[in-house]
DNA sequence: AGCATGTGCGGAAACGTTTCCGCAAGAGCG
DNA sequence: CGCTCTTGCGGAAACGTTTCCGCACATGCT
């Protein structure tokens, strides 16, 4: 027996007041005596009202719901898992719903939702689902940049990855790095823009082997053996999981990390803490990039801010036993 | 300049009929003829028509979300990560959105959220998010049985693993494994009730260790030594991630996998593809999982069936380098 | 006192669906 | 022909909010 739900009719007559007076006193929009509210507030508690969300959503023209898309060449990565759990936190803290969007090349299911606003994760260039979700007519914010030459999104939260690459290649330098190899990712997104710029603009001696950002364990293997043909003192992997992938490599051959080479990651993961060596690499904060795209996006679909927004995270390089010999 | 959305009535118009014509003949409900059903939909194809979700809630009864609650313990597993996108197109697929519910001890905001259904993950002993959840009073299924002894969710999504810790014990064995230590979790979950089970049932020389389900680097290190006083011919560990983390401390004191010694992993995972050796371990399909347990939760929100349902997803043996010695 | 202004509250419309019911016309049947 | 049953469709209510507007009264000012 589905007990009817208590509206808030139900809690205007438990009050004595009209339905008026009850909202204006729960969303503190009209003018209502501030007894009258603390009453209003105590009946509502007691009659356990929640608002209905379909009938403030058909009223309000809003859904109170938000999309966070991430590309599906990147599923799996701990980073996205993160973003996620700061997303969602963010978002209820608001009192919105994060709803998952999967890759899906199809705009018609995604219109249905009815989203008032999108998150991207490191929109690629040519990425179709990026470009359906573009085509949506509400405010997105991205995570990093998007690089597409024409798009606008309303709100861009990121780190300066040309700085944290920087700091990473300037702490292998001062290990004693004289020449350093980077493993990259193309330039189809920004992350892969602004780390490659950052190793061009470099002051060390740093040498780019492209990797693929959704890269096979193979790829990764051809392109160390690319970067090993130079003799480098020091590696550095950009994409998630990389760096593993490449300490497994260099030990089964026999190469001692870090006596023989530096190795370090950009992207930070669970995984570099527990490997042996543990490998050493920047913190990009993940959970609160997270956060800070769905505050941004909520400000925006609120109205409180009208702008384009740019937040930026902040970095930390976390200095492990894989660049520090002896 | 906002153009008015444009509803059922325009298409209405439009086509001639009434709104009641319209809904009938794209809902599928009433009766029109064939013809006229076929006009509508031209028409409301034209007409860019896509159905108010809110409106259709709020006549409904119901809101087209369903939430998707994995335990902060095990956020970054990328077990879940698989699990989620499998889960949110299964949702999607069927007109759903699937709401991300982060970690949250209180009630009232997820009540908020009006979802109409629930998908928990590895539901724990004593979780207390977990039993807030139980406490909404909308449909729950659960990935992996509820350990909890009054519980009863609607729905269980499940693999067998008691079967599929003992085909991989078998497979231990078959390589010539007289001893097998292993590396569980503990009985809170039903996860770790189950590979338990098939350790101790096992016809071989089994010796359990256990180790807490969200690990530090440290407590697989602890296991993995007192795991090693005994020296088995071979090691399993069962959580995510935990292999990986025993492999390189294994590498680190210069014991040779799989030669040594043979180590295998329950949860499969990218990393052990990756990893030198590969690590052999057990696919347990998360995202399969994850599009059954929506689809068994969309039954039952949408009524088409009632009892409880119990869903089970095959295992697959992922045989690797790390037991295959030669 | 007379007037403008502000405060506290209620009536009722509107948001866009779905569905119950009813009506008219046609079909089938004796 | 008269009856019932079916088919195709429309009117209108209902889902639960929010908000525009208006009313009555109190307050402050000249």
């Amino acid at each position: 027996m589905p007990a009817r739900r208590v509206t808030i009719r139900d809690v205007a007559r438990a009050a004595g007041v009209s339905t008026t007076t009850v909202s204006a006193a729960l969303t503190g929009n009209g003018r209502v005596s501030p007894e009258t509210r603390d009453r209003i507030m105590r009946v509502a508690e007691e009659c356990g009202y929640v608002a209905s969300a379909a009938a403030r959503s058909l009223r309000l023209g809003r859904s109170g719901a938000i999309g966070l898309y991430v590309p599906d060449r990147t599923v799996g990565f701990e980073y996205y898992a993160h973003l996620s759990r700061g997303a969602a936190e963010a978002a209820l803290a608001h009192g919105f719903a994060l709803t998952l969007l999967p890759a899906w090349p199809d705009a018609a299911p995604l219109r249905t939702l009815h989203l008032d606003g999108l998150i991207v994760c490191d929109p690629a260039l040519g990425d179709p689902v990026a470009e359906v979700l573009r085509s949506l007519p509400v405010p997105m914010v991205t995570c990093e940049r998007d690089p597409e030459p024409g798009a606008s999104p309303a709100g861009v939260v990121a780190s300066d990855h040309v700085a944290g690459t920087t700091v990473l290649l300037d702490h292998l330098a001062g290990q004693g790095a004289a020449s350093i190899a980077a493993l990259v990712p193309g330039e189809e997104t920004s992350f892969g823009q602004e780390t490659r710029r950052a190793c061009r603009e470099s002051d060390h001696d740093v040498r780019m082997v492209e990797v693929p950002l959704a890269y096979d364990p193979d790829d990764i293997a051809r392109a160390l053996a690319e970067a090993r043909a130079d003799e480098p003192d020091a590696i550095m992997v950009v994409p998630d999981g990389g760096a593993l992938v490449a300490l497994h490599l260099l030990q089964a051959e026999g190469v001692r990390v870090p006596e023989d080479l530096l190795l370090a990651s950009y992207v930070d993961a669970l995984s570099l803490q527990v490997a042996r060596p543990t490998v050493t690499a920047v913190d990009i904060d993940p959970r609160a990039t997270g956060a800070s795209a769905v505050n941004a996006l909520v400000d925006l679909v609120v109205g409180e801010v009208s702008g384009p927004v740019l937040t930026s995270v902040p970095t930390h390089l976390r200095v492990r036993e894989s660049t520090s010999p002896a």
